[in-house]
DNA sequence: TCTTTGCTTGAATCTAATG
DNA sequence: CCATTAGATTCAAGCAAAG
């Protein structure tokens, strides 16, 4: 029940850790850990997570199961005094789960919560209290919800799902932005997503027909996740796995998973789920590449490659500022404002037009017999040979 | 200024109150009061105001400036009012306006807070700590918000709502459920929102044509929570009155208002518009018009519905290009030209051909027993479940 | 007058690599 | 650590100007 591709082992180390740096001794890829969240989450290696989905325990009045972080039980409570009590207890749960999900998180990997109003608010408050840094909060719209059988609220149509990051300023994380946005209709994801809730077929049910676990989450909202916030190879953690949800997902698309649960019954079904997926082929997983991703290529390498010659004029679109190309990579304007000076592509176009940055490579154009080309189509030429030399 | 209705008197004693018992010796009905908002609060006699609508400072935390990709810089919210010295400020703020709002909130009374991802968690948990009892979180989801410009998240389309009774187990709060399903075409009004932000000649300008309010809400946000949560007659608080829209619509509505404003400047421009409001007549405070969403479907919601599968191959209709359905809802190429290339299902289908652009849902087609069907023939499919959905 | 095109703008925690 | 530089990045509306 493994997942591995491409020679790729099981250990952290030599997949997902290999393109992010960080120790990684014995993580138990692809398989589910038994046991208490934050106890299996202190035996996990530090840094060696991309992602973490987790969908805590949170109405805790009415399940009265929740454990103190040293995993004796918290008595339930009906008492109005001890209302505080409560909110005390499932904040000390929470913030306990949160710092060991964070050490096992490399400084890369981001974190998702899922909840509803009846705890959700106490997570991201204490998102934030730990210094974790809110990327998005997201909206799941539910298209067939439970209706509000009293009429004294509207219908609870959505949860509530935060997506952060490790800590503030955190650069470096995984968003697959424009697969997103390549699956949307070419425009932005936005922070609402609209999905049915788990039903049908795929919810899990027992031998006597009821539903194996209350509330199991639908594929497509953690394939959203997934797709969106990690690579395949990456590593996926869920400290509260329940029914498998995200590793069944994680396995689908070609990503490790790790998850953590307590109830035997529970984990039983998950891995029983998870053992009959199939993963997807690795033509439809691979990361697709981005302008972002793409090799950086100075501008140097056109004239060393004889695809523009020094001396060449180049204007922009509109053919109102003209810039000599230097021997050296750099452009001379030759027009105003900024006649004379010399800078990089980027510097001479921005001086051009008197802002303060600029993209040259799409702001200068070369005369061709078709007439105006970005120089930027000459870049795509370099690294298309580029490719072709690697092979 | 003041509305007087069907002889009802200006003092709460005499209007709302009468309704519901509660002290109520000099409730200022119908104005606004300047100065700071914790102040104003506790000079309002207790238990006199039946509906409290808050929009408080975000603590918004921006860095340094944000340009758009045309190099145009964004007007950010970067008044002196947003900003706080540390979470554990922002949380003493919100216990201290929140405490005093409660204290004039009628047993029977509700308050409504709006909030983005930087604060409403806080506002949120404060809201437990403090004993109220939330009934609803709404999601305003807006139709027009700003992109996320960098492509680094996705975009922040909402913001959230938080509806909470006095205390727990409160009773004998308003909700005008017959009337939001009425005017929801008779199905129960869900807990997503979906409204344009304010602009056009709904904002108000100052004489520099600029925005007066950095963050004024629309009309329509507050009437659906005054039409929902209060009846005519009744005392509408609003602690940070801003711009005056919760007053504007509170009057327009046949509702008494409480505004509290302490910059000076915002509150002769409310006044100024408070003035110029008239009140509707009764019969037309019935039902408002929900507009219905036109559902978009994107192709990644094909494959998220199952209706069709990574790794499936689309052909044009004379099966002269095909392409491979990728996991993330994104096209590879299969044949020259193009071969190998990524991008949306309109991207795809006009890189196949060699053009600028392509309607990708009539140009791909998926093979069946019948023949060749286009994808666009399964939109039909998610379009029924999303109306389901839609407001 | 009507249609098309272009410009402006909105509660925003909005980059990554190199030296 | 900071400073510098390369270079990637936007959607829906409203309104004004142009056709």
């Amino acid at each position: 029940m493994k997942v591995v591709r491409n020679g790729e082992a099981r250990t952290a180390s030599r997949s997902g850790a290999a393109r992010r740096p960080g120790p990684s001794a014995d993580l138990p890829l692809d398989t589910i850990v038994r046991g208490d969240c934050v106890a299996a989450l202190s035996r996990l290696p530090a840094a060696s997570v991309d992602l973490i989905f987790a969908d805590p325990p949170y109405n805790l009045q009415l399940q009265g199961e929740l454990k103190r972080p040293d995993d004796s039980r918290v008595d339930a409570v009906d008492d109005a005094w001890d209302k505080f009590e409560s909110f005390e207890a499932y904040d000390a749960f929470t913030r306990a789960w949160l710092l060991a999900a964070r050490r096992v998180l490399k400084p890369t990997g981001t974190l998702w919560v899922i909840g509803s109003y009846h705890n959700i608010f106490r997570v991201g408050a204490m998102l934030q209290d730990l210094d974790f840094w809110i990327l998005n909060d997201i909206v799941w719209r539910k298209t067939n919800p439970m209706p509000n059988f009293r009429g004294r609220r509207f219908t609870n149509a959505h949860e509530t799902l935060i997506w952060a990051a490790r800590e503030p300023g955190g650069k470096g994380y995984t968003f697959n932005y424009e697969a997103m946005k390549a699956a949307n209709e070419d425009v932005q994801m936005r922070s609402d997503w609209l999905f049915p809730i788990c039903s049908g077929t795929e919810r899990l049910k027992g031998g006597d027909g009821r539903k194996v676990h209350p509330t199991q989450k639908p594929e497509a909202l953690l394939a959203r996740v997934i797709l969106s916030a990690s690579k395949p190879g990456d590593v996926v953690l869920d400290p509260f796995l329940g029914s498998g949800t995200t590793a069944a997902v994680a396995k689908r698309l070609g990503r490790h998973f790790v998850g953590i649960e307590r109830d035997p019954d529970y984990a039983d079904a998950a891995q029983a789920r998870i053992d009959a997926v199939e993963p997807l082929p690795e033509l439809t997983l691979a990361a697709a590449p981005t302008a972002r991703e793409a090799p950086r290529i100075a501008f140097g390498a056109l004239l060393e490659r004889g695809l523009i010659a020094p001396g060449t004029l180049l204007t922009d679109a509109r053919s109102r500022f003209r810039a000599l190309v230097r021997a050296d990579g750099t452009l001379s304007l030759e027009t105003a404002p900024g006649l004379g000076q010399i800078g990089s592509i980027h510097r001479a176009g921005a001086l051009a037009q008197g802002i303060e940055a600029c993209n040259g490579w799409t702001f200068w154009h070369i005369a061709t017999r078709e007439g105006l080309r970005p120089i930027d189509s000459l870049r795509a030429t370099v690294r298309s040979e580029m490719a072709l030399a690697a092979e």
